[in-house]
DNA sequence: TGAGGCACTAACGGGTTCTG
DNA sequence: CAGAACCCGTTAGTGCCTCA
């Protein structure tokens, strides 16, 4: 045990994951009076819940004071501090994890980098999914079904998290106009669907629109073209399946395009690279 | 003000061929 | 297997306009 703690214990995630979603290591500890961590960067994101006690948190030159039932979230790239009260120092579990969907999933519960602390939550349903994330690590030989178990304990505790913290919680304004409700059903679609063959003027048709109206409307609401929005959409994908160890074709092929030859050159135009050599510089920044 | 037609231009999408 | 260059038909984006 750390000598800077009266209790502590973590779980790692042997699994190195590219999905969405993926918790990289859980733990619980309480701190002895005025320990002190960071100032200090990490490139995930890292959520405490305070389950009794008290202590400070500052990230984006905010200070904020939890107490249990508190939750504060360290983002990547921002700098961070927390330190232990003086008199009743807190007694809290952690999780650190990455994914593509992390921070819009953070987003949709309410937080940001600018606004990083959620209170109200209730310290002993939120320590079960502390706990339950953890124990995903302790049991099997097939750490890719641990890692997948654990991020849906996580996903559990972010809804809890959402619940607690219900009004600072993103909702659709009342005063959404019904085209303004099409071009979200529209920007839905392209989300969902940007994997197979999508025509603008057979999406128009869907929703009852003509293009030329849907196409104007979209980019008053997105800043972007349909078309547009779909390429930012499927290069993005790409970029992440380019991870991973599929070839230039299926890739090509999982985000859209019938012919890798025209996805290369797309993605080149995109990012400066073609595939390969994006691939290559990743293995050699890996190395 | 919302909806959409017309016409023009730009960009896309995919085929072919060649190269490394 | 992957990338580059070129070509060409198709489709999307957009300005301007009319209509209810």
């Amino acid at each position: 045990m750390s000598t800077e703690h009266t209790y502590f214990t973590v779980s790692i995630n042997p699994h190195e994951s590219n999905s969405e979603l993926s918790v990289l290591f859980s733990g619980e500890g309480k701190p002895i009076a005025l320990h002190n961590t960071g100032p200090g960067v990490h490139d995930y994101y890292l959520v405490h819940t305070v389950h009794s006690g008290n202590g400070t948190f500052e990230m984006h030159n905010r200070t904020y004071h939890c107490t249990a039932g508190d939750t504060f979230i360290i983002y990547p790239g921002e700098l961070f501090r927390y330190t232990a009260d003086a008199e009743n120092p807190w007694h809290y579990s952690w999780v650190a994890f990455t994914g593509y969907a992390a921070g819009v999933m953070l987003s949709q519960i309410g937080v940001s980098p600018q606004n990083a602390v959620i209170t109200g939550s209730v310290p002993r349903s939120m320590r079960h999914y502390y706990r339950r994330i953890r124990s995903s690590f302790q049991q099997s030989m097939y750490p890719a079904l641990e890692d997948m178990e654990a991020a849906g304990w996580l996903r559990l505790l972010l809804r809890e998290l959402g619940r607690a913290g219900a009004h600072q919680v993103k909702t659709k304004p009342a005063t959404e106009t019904e085209i303004q409700r099409q071009v979200s059903q529209a920007v839905r679609y392209l989300e969902l669907q940007y994997t197979q063959v999508v025509s603008i003027e057979q999406l128009a048709r869907t929703l009852g629109y003509h293009r030329t109206y849907l196409c104007k409307m979209f980019k008053q609401a997105t800043g972007l073209a349909p078309m547009q929005y779909l390429f930012k959409i499927r290069m993005e994908r790409a970029r992440q399946l380019l991870e991973t160890a599929m070839t230039i074709d299926q890739v090509a092929s999982s985000v859209g395009f019938n012919d890798a030859l025209y996805f290369s050159k797309q993605f080149h135009k995109w990012s400066g690279s073609a595939p390969s050599v994006y691939r290559k510089e990743l293995t050699g920044k890996g190395s």
